[in-house]
DNA sequence: CTTCATTTTGAATATTTATACATTTCTGGT
DNA sequence: ACCAGAAATGTATAAATATTCAAAATGAAG
């Protein structure tokens, strides 16, 4: 389960990043990352992400994250980076993570985080501009960044 | 040439209007139009259109035309609805076509349509709010315009 | 109207991608 | 620790999609 949401994380990034044209190729690149796993949960993986096939000048092919998938779509993607901008700093203690954020903003945040019921958090509390995140036993706290970027991927920016 | 350009125009609207799971379901509604071609056809069509297949809640896939496909990216593609919004109407005379645009649209809007180099028109003389296109022989207006909502799809609120 | 070159298309096929099914790995409760 | 149920994965295969190759259509030039 951890595993999972990490390698989902790095095969978005590959994606991102670069100009892949088929599952084949992804395929080898995770696997040279050091992940196991085999075309079917790649392409089941890609299912998730949501990530497309176009066409490609250069390439025939490319996979692509289409602008706002992952968030329903356009604006709702906006208005999670323009929420991804109040995020200001986060901090762990034991199981526990601490969200600041730009005055009023921890609240709309958290419920970003909420209805995206990440596996790594248990639940989140906010106030005004802090949020305290409960992590689910056993998650490090580099799961708990990858799982919040996967989640606004703006905070990249600010945590990687 | 002339069929190709109304049947990519046909296949692009039925994808931004349904949702359509499979080229074989997508094939079905081609022919009902009373379209001719094969799967062969029509995979090469989407491929030229851009469009791209992603996950979907309810049909397991889509078919779909990702923001800022057809016009290499998006800031590419609202510059273009941008330009779009400065069209004001298309007038017909001929082997002639009038384009009027708000003050200082026009040249603009003339490197778009030439840039796309749309079989249908042969060439664009443009000056501060109007266009004159030139049309090839044969073409008649009703292609025209649907030739003019493929590069410019935004348009279509204005001519279809 | 021919001829040649170019483009478009279909049929068959290769390639790629999705999924059914069986197996393994987790998780939570006792 | 053990078991039952759920989730994740791999294998094998089905389904979907892209491409090769040959044929037909279209266009340009004489």
């Amino acid at each position: 389960m951890k595993n999972r949401t990490k390698r989902q994380l790095a095969i978005k990034q590959a994606i991102l990043g670069g100009r892949i044209s088929s599952q084949d190729e992804l395929l080898h690149i995770m696997k040279d990352q050091g992940y196991e796993l085999t075309q079917a949960t790649l392409s089941r993986d890609l299912k998730i992400l949501k990530v497309a096939k176009v066409s490609d000048q250069a390439l025939g092919y490319v996979y692509v994250i289409p602008e706002g998938a992952n968030t329903e779509n356009q604006r709702e993607n906006s208005r999670m980076n323009f929420l991804a901008d109040g995020f200001r700093d986060i901090q762990f203690s034991g199981n526990m993570a601490v969200i600041k954020t730009m005055p009023g903003y921890a609240s709309s945040i958290a419920v970003v985080i909420d209805n995206a019921e990440p596996y790594e958090i248990i639940g989140t509390i906010a106030g005004d501009d802090t949020i305290l995140l409960i992590m689910r036993e056993g998650v490090t706290q580099s799961d708990m960044i990858n799982s919040l970027i996967l989640i606004m991927p703006k905070l990249e920016d600010k945590l990687g």
